[in-house]
DNA sequence: CGTGGCTCCTGGCGGC
DNA sequence: TGCCGCCAGGAGCCAC
């Protein structure tokens, strides 16, 4: 599930691959994933050009163009970026396919087309139009603070809210809630700032960490909720079970016995 | 303004 | 063994 991690290492995937070299030409496989732009138009704007650098916000991938000219991509649930040799072997559930002129091909796949594909003319541009939220890596905690606290509902709802905060998905949300201790139905506005700055500081550590190991789950720490996320499993931290809820209509994950609701008088 | 519910899509899985 | 229905998940959209 692309998260910011997830988009992360795609981001530093596609450097490694496929920055400076030529497009001989691009093909469009499933157009209803594209979002602003035509089939044709798109493989006409990729033919012939170079990818020249890549930008990351949130879930959103922007690969450069022209100055002037980005292509972005978005994961959705099954969004992935698979380089290979030729293109005798198109991986399944190809939607965009891009071919260079080396030899090698760079395809979007994605299984569940919840992915979106665009054009625009600036990363910040996009940002604006969308109305996205400061990127998770990147917001202060001043920031942070006066998002949290003009937020009414429950604080998980609050981290999934891009136009809040960009980048953390169900599973990123559940893991820093977790390892801050705070119930996810708890009022974000409610959380003490002393709370707020753990969970603050846990988000940046969760994701830097995660990026650091490639955003591969099986290479977490052991004592992390995401590898202990199952309903009714042992919490990593204490004797309780894992128990499941819905939160913004997401499914949660959480420890009951260590992730109480907040008293009235903070914490 | 905020939120809950529905929708898109597909494969995997539990139940009968 | 087969089939049905449910679920996952990001995010836009609509109704309240």
């Amino acid at each position: 599930m692309p998260e910011l991690p997830e988009v992360e290492i795609y981001k530093r995937y596609l450097e490694s691959t496929s920055l400076n070299k030529r497009i001989e030409s691009a093909s469009v496989e499933r157009n209803q994933m594209l979002f602003n732009v035509g089939a044709d138009k798109l493989e006409r704007l990729l033919a012939g050009r170079k990818f020249q650098s890549c930008w990351r916000h949130g879930k959103y991938l922007f690969a450069e163009l022209r100055p002037d000219l980005w292509l972005v991509l978005h994961f959705g649930m099954t969004g992935n970026l698979i380089y290979f040799k030729g293109d005798s072997e198109k991986p399944h559930y190809t939607r965009l396919l891009i071919r260079f002129n080396n030899g090698h091909s760079l395809a979007f796949t994605d299984q569940r087309k919840f992915g979106k594909i665009s054009i625009n003319k600036q990363p910040q541009e996009f940002i604006e139009e969308r109305n996205l939220g400061p990127d998770a890596l990147q917001i202060d905690f001043r920031a942070f603070k006066t998002m949290a606290a003009r937020s009414r509902g429950a604080v998980k709802g609050t981290l999934l809210d891009q136009h809040r905060i960009a980048g953390l998905g169900n599973l990123y949300a559940d893991e820093a809630l977790f390892q801050t201790r705070i119930h996810p139905q708890a009022a974000s506005c409610a959380l003490s700032e002393q709370t707020l700055r753990l969970l603050f500081k846990n988000i940046k550590r969760i994701l830097q960490t995660a990026i650091k190991r490639n955003a591969d789950y099986t290479e977490f720490p052991k004592s992390w909720l995401l590898v202990n996320r199952v309903k009714g499993g042992k919490c990593p931290r204490c004797p309780g079970r894992i128990a499941t809820t819905k939160v913004a209509g997401r499914t949660t994950y959480f420890c009951p016995s260590c992730q109480k609701m907040p008293q009235r008088n903070g914490q």
